[in-house]
DNA sequence: GTGAAAGCGCTAACAT
DNA sequence: ATGTTAGCGCTTTCAC
């Protein structure tokens, strides 16, 4: 594998001129820049990272910490993230705890400790008091994409907001007898995301004198097939049925709306229902829904990151991102009974 | 940062013991390694990656390039190779081309030959001759997943088969009026797996005296949307109306299946549609279909390679991955016109 | 079973 | 503008 040195003897000159060269430094004329680039190119020559890194210090590469890749928020982040990466010539190493709490301790002592890494993000990950101060200890730069971890910065929408707007929608439209689709915080992901939005979702029936229902609060783990078990449950409840259902995802909107077809429940005729995302199947099926892009969030917030690595000052509270209400067919104001 | 030194002076002893103990090695006493075992623990000690690579050539990562990383096949087989790398210890780096044809010389030419990584997994990637030459100059062991390269070995089902067995299902059933969605390579992403299957829907008309219309044969690129909107133009065309569509992905029958409900034509009583994938949608919505798991063959993939880099001889054609026929709602024998 | 020391391939500080 | 050289933090001979 051809190395600097092999590019130095065959110009004729040192390994730092070849080094200063190759990455803009001043200090080398444009006549030897010229050649020195143009022989890296012929041998292919590209620096080692590891032994670039011990030398300066830099890794180049940055870690994202996240509890499952195969799931649409955390898919979309990490494409947003290596997007930003990709544009400063960073590379991204993935750390995935592939939805199990298992490996956990081996992901925290072993994988991110290798100094592999310059900055670390980590996505909706609910850690344990020791995980946070191993993280801390570390002392990478680092941040938080879609989950509140106390002591971390966040980069997310402001959920609560997103929740009010859905469901300010929904009673302004009319509806009175409201359900809501929560998230679960499964396999140690984020927790806060789905209560803040549950939250919202009572303080607005309260806001508006309006009940909220025990029953009518159903989990669906931020999953389709939950939630849709969870809102076949909820329809065949006995007594008055919801007008409107809130679900915190799009996922689980899709799974509401699945049980209420099976049921011949008309969407929106005798049902409406609003979910939190704008996923890709949103817009098809016409789910109306909260849209937030996860992959603005991860390029946010790798090049917060990104920027403070090159010296720019530590941003204590990064903004909320935006959410926007999309209106589509799902929802419509309450039968008239 | 602690060092190796900082622990083989805690303990008096010399760095190379230290070094051994900690990988494992033979040579050191019993009651050293623990000495030191416990010593590296206490003083949260592990090697740096950089350091280690330069000593012993060995990065303990593995590369794995993919078009985009926000689709099911992508992100569930990059699962799979992160759960293979974890349980050996070997972290991941994600090359991805972010869904354009952009960077892609970035990527051949910079980072991945940054000297990273010990191995690269290509993932549904259709190369130009440039690239694969770039990519076998740099002589890693490698391996494609999901794409069938000129010249690379690949894990992936029998396209080939999986879309026969589809087909033979919906004739067996009785149809004969059979339309077929087929994927598309946008963005370089792997042609050859859509062409196989479309090619499978032919050879099984043709093998039972069956008729190919054209205007049957659709493109949905596949993704939800297009394959709707596909769909939609294939049932709204003039004529006789197919019975069944075969179509090439999951997310593409769920088009097909959309499209039909916005027509309020009946699955399975006028129409029959199946899928290749088993996408966690699927089974909610009672989508027949073909199954396979891109999670598996990422994590075979991952297996094979950290095999051959521990001396395992290198296999030279990997087995097909199994696929399997899961019948559910949407297929039913043709109406009895 | 253990230690000393020579690199691995770069970058950065210091010379020139 | 360019060259020299001392590390960066490990692993791996080779001694003992």
């Amino acid at each position: 594998m051809t190395g600097i040195d092999d590019v130095a003897r065959a110009l004729g000159v040192s390994t730092a001129t070849v080094s200063r060269a190759l990455r803009g430094l001043p200090g080398v004329s444009a006549a030897t820049r010229g050649k020195v680039l143009a022989k890296a190119e012929e041998l292919g020559y590209v620096a080692s990272s590891s032994a670039a890194h011990l030398a300066s210090g830099r890794t180049m590469a940055m870690g994202v910490l996240l509890p499952l890749i195969d799931r649409w928020y955390f898919s979309s982040a990490l494409e947003g993230v290596d997007r930003a990466l990709r544009a400063a010539g960073y590379d991204m190493v993935v750390f995935s705890l592939g939805g199990t709490g298992l490996n956990r301790d081996r992901v925290f002592h072993r994988s991110m400790l290798r100094k592999r890494i310059d900055a670390l993000l980590v996505m909706c990950m609910e850690l344990t008091p020791e995980e946070l101060a191993a993280l801390q200890q570390l002392d990478y730069p680092n941040v938080t994409i879609g989950g509140y971890v106390d002591g971390l910065r966040n980069v997310s929408i402001d959920d609560g907001g997103a929740a009010t707007d859905a469901m300010e929608y929904l009673i302004g439209l009319g509806h009175t007898r409201i359900a809501h689709v929560r998230g679960g915080g499964e396999y140690g992901i984020e927790f806060a995301v789905p209560q803040q939005r549950e939250e919202a979702y009572r303080a607005a029936l309260e806001r508006h004198g309006l009940e909220a229902r025990p029953q009518w609060l159903i989990t669906g783990e931020f999953r389709f097939l939950e939630s849709k078990l969870a809102a076949a449950r909820l329809f065949d409840q006995p007594g008055e049925r919801p007008t409107a259902v809130f679900a915190s995802s799009d996922e689980m909107a899709f799974g509401v709306l699945v049980a209420a077809q099976e049921r011949g429940i008309r969407v929106p005729e005798e049902l409406s229902v609003i979910g939190i995302d704008d996923h890709e199947f949103a817009e098809p099926i016409g789910l109306t829904t909260v849209r937030q892009s996860p992959e603005d969030q991860g390029s946010y917030a790798a090049e917060l990151l990104l920027g403070e690595l090159q010296g720019a000052p530590r941003l204590a509270t990064p903004p909320f991102q935006p959410h926007e209400l999309i209106i589509r067919r799902s929802t419509a104001p309450p039968p008239s009974s």
